[in-house]
DNA sequence: CGCGGCTTTGATGTTCATCAAGTAAAGTGG
DNA sequence: CCACTTTACTTGATGAACATCAAAGCCGCG
């Protein structure tokens, strides 16, 4: 029973109101799946405030979820799909800062300092986001130190991941930098040897500060020396050992 | 009346326990300059408790504070002085990840979500440091909601400086990332233009990634160009319009 | 005084971005 | 469903940007 309709966004506020997707109906937090991995520490009626504190939209595939300058009101939580945070400069390629995927929490990471985003936020793939109030979460923070700390150690643990992958790959020279990344992909995001790209050649070179055709040209290689397959965006590894020992060394 | 006693430091309780530098009978946090900048929240008796978790430390230039994968048990705070938080991979030039000034906390960027430092931390002038007992501060969040939000958004703040930086370092080529740290040096650190430069041309290095040769090369250039002064550490901007354009062409 | 670290400049080589050009795949409209 | 357009992918050739190597002067410190 849930009634579709279009409307103009005004979460963000921003400059620019962007008309999003369909609205869904929003499914009630306390059914959510997903709700047992920040609201833990919430009653039945401090999530019962929760819940009419969000808001849940689809967006298609390339669609833009914010943009970077557009005011923070929100948390924004991945219910389904795929999103990317990225940092457009003219003239320049764009850089992907992180990209997030169900169960992550991307508005987090400026929601309490900044008053606007410094990244722009797109779908990759068909994805269902919800928004939280930021100023609900304010609430319930001054309400419940539980809440509190879960916030913060999730915060906390999004920041670092993104430093620390920057600063890994920063040091790394192109290979190991493709190295290093194929062995995220296959250990900490799919958890196997076998895994389809989620994203472009592109998008891969946006996110690891390279260009599109090296990023071919080192996988090519990579599949010449029989390090991995590839079959259009599938990636399956063979010769991990060796991947590890490029993205150690680069 | 303080006491000066040289002790072994189990603060951190890594698996490397390293001699400390004379531990200052720690001043009380009530009459602390610096208090106003986190724990204004914190009623008397509420201070009193933090001052009883906290312990300060001096630290000569070049002493180590706490390496990567020393476990995390404090907060950091910088009273005097100036340190540096750097990531040293074995046959490489090591990274800095951030440098901290008095009134600035460094330990907030991990402490919730990491058990160990991936970063090691170091002195980078003689320092006054204070370690306030992570115990604590969940207490205290757990008590006191404002104070919670202190410590959110001084978290959020940090990590997304340290995020913008980078991503904005990251897209420029060598020109413009000195210009860049000349322009933050200038407007954003000494607030003028002229100053000293609290770092080696290693450091600077380090900092934006790069090689010492070439930040020595390209400063001595902007000197050539009538772009700025040097007299050693000493660093005066002449032509800041030309810096900034550097800056963002780069 | 001499040693090691910091600074500086020049010469050389490697890595990687850029340009170009062509193929495959995927969306679009009739 | 097919022609058309656009976007993604792929390989090669070239040049620029930058790391590396080398050597020498400088300064502080034991």
């Amino acid at each position: 029973m849930t009634s579709i309709i279009k409307f103009i966004c005004y979460f963000t506020q921003g400059q620019n109101h962007r008309i999003m997707s369909e609205k869904i109906k929003s499914p009630n937090c306390e059914i959510c799946s997903f709700k047992g991995l920040l609201f833990d520490s919430l009653k039945p009626d401090e999530l019962g405030r929760m819940n009419s504190c969000k808001d849940q939209f689809d967006f298609g595939k390339g669609e833009i979820i914010c943009q970077e300058g557009d005011n923070i009101n929100s948390i924004i939580y991945v219910n389904r799909g795929l999103i990317k945070l990225h940092k457009d400069v003219p003239g320049k390629q764009s850089q992907i800062v992180s990209i997030a995927r169900p169960f992550d929490f991307v508005g987090l990471l400026s929601v309490f300092s900044k008053t606007k985003y410094f990244y722009s936020i797109t779908a990759i793939e068909d994805s269902a986001v919800c928004f939280i109030s930021k100023v609900c979460i304010i609430n319930e923070i001054n309400r419940n130190g539980k809440f509190a700390l879960d916030i913060i150690s999730r915060m906390s643990k999004i920041t670092d991941d993104i430093l620390e992958t920057k600063f890994a790959l920063s040091s790394k020279n192109l290979r190991g930098r493709i190295a290093h990344i194929l062995l995220d992909f296959a250990n900490n995001i799919y958890k196997s040897r076998e895994f389809d790209l989620p994203v472009s050649r592109r998008e891969i070179a946006e996110l690891i500060d390279m260009r599109t055709e090296n990023v071919i040209r080192i996988m090519s290689e990579f599949r010449r020396d029989k390090i991995i397959k590839i079959n259009g965006h599938t990636i399956e590894i063979i010769n991990e050992d060796m991947l590890q020992k490029i993205s150690v060394a680069g």
